[in-house]
Parts: structure tokens; sequence; C-alpha cells
DNA sequence: CTGCCAGTTCAAGTGAACTTGAGGTCAAGG
DNA sequence: CCTTGACCTCAAGTTCACTTGAACTGGCAG
């Protein structure tokens, strides 16, 4: 059948089993049932892991993601904050391509103050432009350390 | 003078005055000096709070960003590897894209199943492309409080 | 039938990034 | 001179997102 254990859900999203199970727990996924002990999960699983990652890489809480999908990976909020969300996230992308091409920049300019280039403190200001205290960032941690139990 | 005491800081780059203390401690930034036990900054420390906060926003960890900016602001790895940091960048922008779209297309689209929805799935898939665990994301946490000692 | 081993639960631990609290200090105003 | 308030230090606490460890279980190979 299509159903996969969670070794397999774990090898194919690549993320750690303990994970899964803490998204289980924290009713972002659902597992389908069980055999024996095991937890069996729909193949859908991945597309909701792939897009639970999605959501983290963008600066989005577990929380955050688990209020704008349902463990089935359907969307549950209103449309308008689901639109409200992808500006949102247009804004962070905007700030993230002027930093990229601030470092593109820095890795380039010979000037050896890159405060006193123009560019350079052009991006910073556009990019930081608002509110600086934006969204925070991710932490690395273990590095998709695969499947372990 | 130009010189910033640690509150005219806080409140013109919108963090509390404890992350800034906090970043200083980490190495991020540097006071100037002091007067009397009160710290004092340099204004240019502002653009560098900008700079944490993008890098922040684009998933790096403050240690990647000590690595990448010495205290003073400057670039200080190799230009190859700011470049590389700078394609990092370019993925992870790559991949909110296709998240901001998705959320647009759920937002718009009268599919009752999102993932029956061709194009979303294909979104799903294209963003999640290559390893899922990508980076993780971060907590917005205490939202921007001000300021305060 | 017997073990094995990958899976299970639950509690506790970890690392990053801050925040908070207790107790101290100093420069400026009255 | 004395109070006051903003800032100081240092240790401990908090939140998030997981990970780890100890003790247990059950389907399947032999």
């Amino acid at each position: 059948m299509k159903d996969l254990d969670i070794a397999e859900v774990a090898r194919h999203a690549g993320v750690p089993a303990s994970t899964i199970r803490f998204y289980e727990e924290k009713g972002l996924i659902r597992s389908i049932g069980r055999r024996g002990l095991r937890r069996l999960f729909d193949a859908g699983v991945l597309q909701q892991l792939a897009l639970i990652a999605l959501g983290r890489a963008g600066g989005f809480s577990l929380e955050e993601i688990a209020q704008m999908f349902a463990p089935d990976g359907q969307p549950r909020i209103r449309r308008e904050r689901l639109a409200a969300k992808a500006n949102e996230l247009d804004r962070t992308i905007r700030r993230l391509a002027a930093m990229r091409d601030g470092l593109r920049h820095a890795a380039a300019c010979p000037a050896r103050s890159h405060m006193e280039c123009p560019q350079f403190v052009r991006m910073v200001r556009l990019a930081g432009a608002g509110r600086l205290a934006a969204r925070p960032a991710p932490q690395p941690r273990a590095r998709a350390k695969r499947a372990r139990t």
C-alpha cells in the first residue's frame, strides 16, 4: 500500500524521526494509523513536511504554520490572511534580496570601508527600512541528521 | 557630539538595550567608550544593527553574522565566502518566492484540496527541491519591545 | 516460541537568542 | 550633600525547536 512508516517518511523528507513525532504531537501533521505501535503516514505527509520546512525557512514559527495549514495540509485561514502572509513574505524577500546584493557588492567592491561606499550604505538602509527588529532568524543547529531513532 | 548612549541607540534601532549589551558581549558590535558607567556608541552602530537584523532575517545565526562582519561593520571574510553566502541567500529567496506564490495562489484558487491543485503542488515541490531540511527559521518571540532596561 | 530491533512513550536535556532580577554605581539636579 | 534614575554586571530564567535517554513493545525471522 501507499502508506509510509516513520522511517520512510524520515528518509524521504530528510528529517529525523524524532522531528516527525514532534510535529505530530504539535498537530502539524497527522499519522493515518498504526501497525502495532508504529505510525503509518499517508504519502501526502511529504508535501506537508515540505510546506513546513518552507514556512520555517520563511521565518514562520511552527505555531504560525500550524495556524496556516491544517494537519491534513489544507490551508485553514481566511484568504485575506493568507494574502497578508504572502505580502509579509514579499517584504522579507525584498530585504533579503537587498542583503544578497549587498553581500555580492561587498565581495566585489574595492572600497576599504563599506560603510563609506554609497552603494553598500544604500542597500543597508533600504533593507533595514522600517522596523529593524524585523523577523529574527533560524539557527541551523543539528544539521539534517537523517532518520535516527 | 555624535556619540549615542545606549538608550538612544535602542530607540533608533528599535531594539531593547539588553539586546544591545548582549550583542556587544557577543562581539557583534562595539561601544566606543563610557561616560561613567554608560556605554557610548558611534552612530555607525545603527547601520550595524540594521545589518544584523538583516542577517537574522536571512537565516544567519549571530555567529555567522559575527564572522561575516567585524564589530566595526567591515566585512571580514574572504570575498569568495561572501559570495557563497550571497548564493545561499539567493536559494533561500527563491524558495521563499515560491512559497509566497503558493500562498497567493492558495488565497485565490478555488480548488477544495490544494494538494490536488497542480499549481500548488508544483510550487511545493519546486520550493522543497533538494533537501527539505533546509534552514530552520526564526521565532518572532518578544515583539519589538523597544528600549527597556 | 524466542529474540531482536526498530519502533514507542515520557521526561529531561540542549543550544540559540534573548530577557529578567537582584544588587550596585555614578553623574546630575535640587 | 543627598537623592534619584538610568545604566551597570552577573546569574538565572524563558521560549522555541528539537534531541536524547531510559524503559518498554510487538511484528517478524529463525
